[in-house]
DNA sequence: GAAATCTC
């Protein structure tokens, strides 16, 4: 955030004018500061003398004054605060005050004596006649540089307030212009006006469209090549968003960055205008061409460094010491005496494989056990290794065996079921949101101290973050990889748990057998024809826990209204049942669901509380849906609760309107404005509620939703299904969603390993019998040289950057340790 | 067309 203009739309806006203390924290990548703060004046009452302020602020002097504009905030943790959405400098008013000010860090060359003798002349108006009339220095005898810096300081025609100024006119908010000027610095204006295709290369969150509209008004042409280079790598990066492919074709991104660039402005250019900048694309090395692929940099990095260091761990194998080795089964059936669980045959494969082994992929469906799997690793590993499990001998030390998870959701169920600290992927990495997925030098130093690494819900990893975690694990750490690899793929592109459990190379188990439920279920064994791409023919056949009501898009809710209303008579508690849809739009979707199951089950009475925000009603006693991590309230994105208490400014005007929401015995208070991360949850996406189950789901699935429909998704749905299930709909949409393969994206992950694991084999095959080099093997040498790509490289031709070349050779990307 | 991550 930098210095900008008052926000006046937001009326509910409070404001607050103090002298910065001190820095409490600062994150240098984005900007988010904590700062303790001299409160002078404010729109609000407030106790004490100083107040902690938080948010996004470019520079800030500490003792300088400035003028926030925000919210004050209950933190959980630190107290109150104000969260500050905006904030500009306060220039001071009294005589004694701008002397200081002038003679301080902000105008170097001004000393005190210099600051007096201005004041002395313009008084308590100096700052403002210095902004209006600059030319008033001249009477005052000072140095050429110094007049310089009170009109660059004062006038705003300094580098970085120009920029400001600048990049403001182009309608940035102040977050990314302080992401913009932090990243250009002095650069900043010649980018804007003579390169500013460089912020969509160089700036998250800027795309081609926001630099065409710059360079447009900087008269650069519709054919510049910079232009033509942006719009294809901008084609490039769309393509694998959208698609989830770590590459595409040339001809997918010929017909996109063609569309784009002429959507962008109505200018016709030709195709081979446009080629040859992809050439020079891949030449400079922001794009990369092998045989008929096209990848960003980023991912084709990515896959060579996962098969890479996949290699390197595995060329480390674990060494147990023979005795400990013998005594596993023995501490095994002491372990299973402990948690009173009598683990099944494949379970005790996989436990003591995972102990044996650097890296080991377990996949299964539901009920297969992995979560009773997790717990006996842990226990069994402890027990080994003579590790306690309690945090409390480890104050400075680091735990030896840590659990973590892609989603906050899942790693707080890892926590709950294993007693044991879990944490989100990204949190463990020390990443945040702010320097996105593709910014992946950050933090490569990292390493990770602990022994064991036990990573669930692994479907959701996606490649980027796959390879910056592997960068973390050092080859004397243990790897297990948990997850169902049946469920939905990751929302980043690549398919890296499917291409892993691919790649036969890799110790893995895939849990068949399900312990949680009876082997008759007919949910499971729907389940598993599915999975195979069957319908099975008895599936509109009622069963003794699943049935189909056959009806259009828009008898879905009255079908799904007099089930509830049965399942009430019944006597079912109702937040045993779950409504899932794929999609919000629609008759059949998930929003107009949830206003016809509200009023149906929880209804306006004459004297319900009733709080309205953002188009949805929130009354006492709704189930709600939790749309962000909360860890400091332990409440996470997908977490369902109730409304158990709603207080309205309007009855109490001492107090803010308030929502109090149930989360499995935890209360929350939410405020007006944490009421965007909420909604009604009768019914919630598919996708959302992977990771949860239900005794009772409801499934409708009408033609309309066909673009949503594949196999992994009813795979998902009828899977979180642990009792009974009842399928709506149309059959056809059924039929198409069984049909429709998800987990097929392009990528090259497994070609990567085959390649990284084979010439691992081939040196080892050497190492054992030096006799068997022959021409052949001296050919698979030749070919694993390893170099790193560079644009030389390129430049020298060994590497043709045209598209439909052949022969690049595996490139080793291997990482340090 | 839905989807994850976030600092004291």
């Amino acid at each position: 955030m930098v210095n900008s203009q008052i926000q006046t739309e937001n009326s509910q806006q409070q404001i607050l004018i103090g002298k910065i203390q001190a820095i409490f924290f600062e994150n240098s990548d984005n900007f988010y500061k904590v700062l303790q703060v001299k409160l002078l004046e404010a729109d609000f009452t407030w106790p004490e003398e100083e107040i902690v302020v938080t948010g996004n602020f470019a520079n800030l002097s500490e003792g300088e004054k400035y003028r926030f504009f925000g919210h004050l905030f209950e933190h959980p943790r630190y107290g109150k605060q104000f969260q500050a959405e905006n904030y500009q400098t306060e220039l001071p008013t009294q005589t004694t005050e701008i002397v200081n000010y002038l003679a301080g860090e902000n105008f170097p060359g001004i000393g005190q004596k210099t600051a007096e003798r201005i004041v002395k002349v313009f008084g308590t108006a100096t700052l403002t006649k210095l902004q209006q009339d600059p030319a008033s220095l001249s009477q005052l005898g000072l140095s050429k540089k110094q007049r310089q810096t009170l009109i660059d300081n004062l006038t705003n025609t300094g580098d970085q307030q120009q920029a400001v100024i600048e990049l403001n006119r182009f309608g940035f908010g102040s977050q990314l212009t302080a992401r913009i000027y932090e990243h250009f610095q002095k650069e900043t204006l010649a980018v804007l006006h003579h390169q500013p295709y460089r912020l969509a290369f160089e700036i998250n969150g800027i795309g081609f469209k926001r630099a065409d509209r710059i360079a447009e008004q900087q008269q650069i042409a519709a054919d510049d090549p910079q232009r033509l280079q942006a719009a294809l790598y901008q084609s490039v990066y769309d393509l694998c968003h959208n698609t989830g492919d770590t590459y595409t074709s040339a001809p997918s991104v010929m017909q996109q960055a063609m569309d784009l660039l002429l959507r962008s402005r109505r200018v016709t250019l030709s195709e081979k205008q446009v080629a040859d900048q992809l050439v020079t694309l891949a030449a400079d090395g922001k794009i990369v061409v092998e045989k008929r692929r096209i990848y960003l940099r980023h991912y084709y990095e990515a896959e060579w460094k996962i098969a890479e260091q996949i290699k390197t761990l595995l060329q480390r194998p674990v060494k147990l010491p023979e005795k400990k080795v013998q005594a596993i089964d023995k501490l095994l059936t002491e372990i299973a005496l402990q948690l009173k669980i009598t683990y099944g045959a494949e379970q005790l494969q996989a436990i003591k494989t995972a102990l044996k082994n650097r890296l080991l992929l377990i996949t299964g469906g539901p009920g297969t056990g992995k979560t009773t799997i997790i717990n006996g690793i842990v226990a069994l590993f402890a027990a080994v290794h003579d590790l306690s499990l309690d945090a409390n001998d480890y104050q400075t030390d680091e735990f030896p065996i840590v659990l973590a998870a892609p989603t906050g959701r899942a790693a707080k169920k890892m926590s709950e079921t294993t007693g044991l600290p879990a944490v989100t992927i990204h949190r463990l990495l020390g990443l945040n949101g702010s320097d996105g997925q593709d910014n992946y030098q950050a933090n490569e130093n990292l390493t990770l101290a602990s022994q064991l690494l036990i990573v669930d819900e692994m479907s959701m990893v996606d490649t980027s973050l796959f390879e910056r975690l592997l960068a973390a694990v050092p080859t004397s750490m243990q790897l297990i990889l948990v997850g169902d690899q049946d469920q939905l793929p990751s929302v980043g592109p690549g398919q890296v748990f499917a291409d892993l459990l691919a790649c036969e190379k890799l110790p893995q188990i895939r849990l068949e057998k399900i312990y949680r439920q009876k082997q008759s279920s007919t949910i499971i064994s729907l389940a598993h024809a599915i999975k195979k791409g069957i319908l099975p023919a008895d599936f509109t056949k009622n069963q003794f826990d699943r049935s189909f009501i056959a009806c259009s898009e828009h008898q879905v809710e009255s079908a799904i209204s007099q089930i509830i209303l049965y399942a009430q008579k019944k006597k079912l508690n109702l937040n045993d049942v779950q409504v899932l849809a794929p999609m919000y739009r629609g008759q059949a979707g998930i929003d107009h669901l949830n206003v016809i199951l509200q009023n149906l089950v929880n209804p306006k009475g004459t004297k319900t509380k009733e709080l309205v925000a953002n188009q949805q009603s929130f009354r006492i006693g709704d189930k709600v849906l939790h749309l962000v991590n909360s860890p400091e309230n332990n409440v996470f994105n997908g977490d369902i609760g109730q409304i158990v208490g709603i207080n309205l400014a309007q009855d109490n005007p001492q107090k803010p309107d308030q929502v109090i929401i149930d989360f499995d015995g935890n209360e929350v208070t939410y405020l007006r404005k944490d009421l965007t991360k909420i909604k009604l949850a009768y019914c919630v996406s598919i996708h959302k509620a992977q990771g949860s189950e239900f005794k009772l789901v409801i499934l409708p699935l009408v033609n309309m939703f066909h673009r949503m429909l594949n196999r992994n998704l009813l795979y998902t749905a009828i899977t979180r299904a642990k009792k009974m299930l009842i399928l709506l709909g149309q059959k056809e949409a059924f039929q198409t969603a069984v049909d429709h393969v998800s987990v097929n994206r392009k990528t090259s992950l497994l070609e990567r390993l085959s390649q990284a694991l084979r010439v691992k084999q081939s040196q080892q095959s050497i190492s054992l019998s030096q006799s068997s080099i022959n021409h052949g093997q001296t050919s698979i040498n030749e070919e694993t040289t390893k170099y790193i790509l560079t644009s030389q490289l390129i430049a020298n031709e060994e590497i043709d950057p045209l598209i439909g070349m052949n022969g690049l050779k595996p490139i080793d990307f291997k990482h340090k340790n």
